[in-house]
DNA sequence: TACATATATCGATATGTGGCGAAATGTCGG
DNA sequence: CCGACATTTCGCCACATATCGATATATGTA
């Protein structure tokens, strides 16, 4: 119960939702989804820990950057069930197709780049 | 993106969780919600409210009791598989046993007269 | 018609959550 | 070791939401 309610309440926001969706066949690091959403790092932050809370997602840190990526086989099926209902359910929504287009552009730019970009900001 | 969101947000509270699964095979009232929920009459139909609007439940009106039952063939694909997911995640969880073992009993008093026990309280 | 009563709505309140900026942390390059 | 810098943590604020009690609505009954 408590396992489930925490994926529920992972998936209860849309933000989430659009970062969850953008690792679709991909690993992101922290600048490139806070690129897409538009929101403060620090927030972006929050937001992948609560959807690693939920197991929904796992990362890997790189140097100076921390890459997250959908979640594995070797994740519960609950998690493994509701990332399947959300990927059937919103692959084909509107800001998603967006999302994707925006991700193409995003990854042209090397990271380094991007993040000096928004610490300019 | 907006139905799903709905549904996300409806399925992110552990009360509605627990209504949705006592629904499983029957319907029940709102007076038998609020008896196995332990919350206040109003609060209960405000969460009903919601997982109507969410399109997880149905309901129908007869004399002074409004009925709630899970949601017919007739609904979206998505709410569908939300509450597939749902069931079958938690059909074993410890509290959605609990609460099967004391809705039995609560189906064996009529509601006339739970519902007039609830009001004395 | 008048009353009893099951549920819904409203208003108030307390807690939860998303958001930001500042400061802390950890890591790379010199 | 030091400075640069990507990310996280922390403190705070604004807003959302769960909850209750009081009131309103609708319906069966006398």
């Amino acid at each position: 119960m408590f396992e489930f309610m925490t994926i529920a309440k992972a998936l209860a926001d849309e933000n989430r939702i659009r970062a969850l969706l953008a690792l679709d066949g991909r690993e992101l690091c922290v600048c490139q989804i806070t690129e897409l959403l538009g929101l403060a790092p620090s927030t972006v932050s929050k937001h992948m820990q609560i959807l690693t809370q939920a197991r929904l997602v796992e990362n890997r840190k790189d140097g100076r950057w921390r890459y997250y990526r959908l979640a594995g086989d070797d994740v519960s099926h609950e998690a493994r069930e509701a990332i399947a209902w959300t990927f059937r359910s919103l692959s084909n929504a509107a800001q998603i197709r967006l999302d994707a287009e925006r991700i193409k552009e995003i990854l042209k730019v090397d990271p380094e780049v991007l993040c000096k970009a928004q610490n300019r900001a």
